[in-house]
DNA sequence: CTTTATCATGAAAACGTTTTACAGAAAAGA
DNA sequence: TCTTTTCTGTAAAACGTTTTCATGATAAAG
């Protein structure tokens, strides 16, 4: 219960207060004996800073909010492991806030971060209102952006081209000459799977292909195994197979293999099949799945840097779109 | 950047700081009149409390520290939603730490835990030396174990029986009276891996088995998909493939089973197959998963309601080590 | 009416840092 | 020797809350 402040470091040391913050954070402006003396008392009386009187004064904390969508998501998951690194490693703290995709869990998470005047936001949005961000903004709260492009230019954001993606994966299908390819994707309302719908439908025009005819989309309310292996069952029983399916993420994928594979059809002999995301069970399943890897850990990263190089040098700091580009895995679901 | 203090809050209203911090801290000990009057003026200024400001002088903040040994891996995700969760019911904001397993990370956690002077901390320890715990202990920042049972009666702890949860997949797997058994394993210095064993050996003898020589131990040194393929792998090229199989968590057995399967061995009716921890993914797999399922997200949500209460109730509070049971699902990979 | 109890509010002192302005001492230049 | 400059270190004032104690006002009791 004892905590040990500042002064009681400084009287061991014989020097002042004052001396020991500076010693604390510009240990270059204390004579190299007296830092010795005081670091030695810190040790001895296992002094540790009390953070929150710190930022109190210094006006900002060494804190960063984290705001994702699903937490259970593994997309989501090397997100935050790639933020909590480099947080780590520079010394900041992170505050995670799960929005379940909920506006009002969202909001909720928001006021928090704005309670502990967290000194910068990572979120990946779950809509497309992003009024409430400039509001963290004017408070002083820097905010990036997480796979989303922002709108503004001032402001930072990291993303993955969702098109390119798609465009990717069904060109992919395409070299294999397939007739018909189905679209099996969550809520078109949501951004990534709606781009991922128009990459490809531009990699089949660049085929010479019709899209509204050779692409039959299949709109799931869900994004998990479950709804991919009820799309599969679908397919099946109205009898209308398509020789190649992109799904817009992998737990489809996974879900609609499944489903395949128990009603016999084979993969990819019969059925092409690629998912979106290689997430690491991907290659664990029972066919190994193509996929359209996205470099998620280095998204969480480079998201942070951003934020943090934005919050300890504002005057230099020029602020990015990064926009990542996905790359093509080929295993054994696709022929 | 203009923050709004609870000065200016009192001055449009017409109070004293004093009152309005007593509207945010005891409403009910302020006159409905001059509450709804301070209300009103905290809308109109968009105040949001400080949070620094408010643990330094109260002694203690709204915050609780969560240390995971991986969040990469789905068992972790679960438990941290759970945590995540009843945090933000009451309240309270989660700051997350991600040790990997090693040792160092895990003291810099705590580090920045202490420094931000959170009001508790969750912690799956990744080791056996708890020392550390017993500080933060003596500096009042309460702390539960979670998923390790704790040794002293003045910690609360939640786990899930791992003994039983190894006699009870062992013992479902006898059902099918199987000669030989596997069991393949993380490192043995894993407190879970030898559990299971322990469990494992249990199942045996009841069964009127020597354990020595039913059970063949493969201990892998890590607990992913790669590796189960791999104790597949070998097994085959040995060509001693056992009856039955039991894997210390799903993605070993993930791995197993398409090891297996590549190499035309049947599932289940070559070789049987149990995994742990019942991950989403090992119902979506080709041959679904029998495993065993622990009550991960409640795991993360009891454990959080126990230092809350521990926090908030220090008095009437009573420290519990709670003990989930795991429970048997059985599906498709056995007999 | 006075006295006493009850209640709502205010004034001011913390909480543990950081930071600004400044003072002494030592070093350097004249 | 005297001024100027450079170093080190100090004293004290913040930062925005919470909380204790006191105070005045109102209501209840005598």
């Amino acid at each position: 219960m004892s905590s040990v402040s500042i002064k009681e470091v400084a009287a061991r040391a014989g020097v002042s207060p004052g001396t020991v913050s500076n010693v604390l954070n510009r240990p270059e402006k204390v004579a190299a004996a007296t830092r010795e003396r005081v670091e030695q008392a810190i040790r001895d009386l296992g002094f540790v800073r009390h953070g929150s009187a710190s930022s109190l004064r210094a006006g900002h904390s060494r804190t960063v909010g984290l705001s994702v969508i699903d937490i259970g998501n593994p997309f989501f998951t090397d997100v935050a492991a790639g933020v909590e690194e480099v947080a780590s490693e520079r010394g900041y703290a992170v505050i995670l806030g799960n929005s379940s995709g909920d506006r009002l869990k969202e909001e909720r998470n928001l006021l928090v971060f704005a309670e502990q005047r967290v000194r910068g936001v990572l979120i990946t949005p779950s809509g497309p209102d992003l009024t409430r961000l400039g509001q963290l903004k004017e408070r002083g709260i820097n905010v990036v952006l997480v796979d989303h492009p922002a709108e503004r230019s001032d402001q930072c954001s990291v993303a993955v081209d969702d098109v390119v993606g798609g465009s990717t994966a069904v060109a992919h299908l395409l070299e294999a000459d397939p007739g018909r390819i189905a679209y099996v994707t969550g809520p078109l309302a949501v951004r990534q799977c709606a781009d991922r719908l128009i990459g490809a439908g531009q990699a089949l025009a660049a085929a010479g292909r019709d899209p509204a005819r050779a692409l039959e989309e299949i709109e799931m309310s869900a994004m998990n195994a479950r709804s991919g292996q009820q799309a599969a069952e679908k397919l099946i029983a109205e009898g209308r197979l398509p020789d190649a399916v992109f799904c817009a993420n992998d737990l489809l994928a996974l879900g609609m293999l499944r489903g395949l594979l128990q009603a016999g059809v084979r993969v990819p002999e019969d059925v092409s099949l690629i998912g979106y995301d290689d997430i690491d069970f991907a290659s664990a399943s029972a066919v190994s799945l193509s996929s359209i890897r996205q470099p998620t850990h280095r998204l969480g990263r480079v998201a942070t840097e951003l934020l943090l190089d934005e919050c300890d040098n504002p005057a230099s700091h020029a602020h990015q779109q990064i926009m990542f580009q996905p790359e093509l895995i080929v295993r054994e679901s696709t022929r």
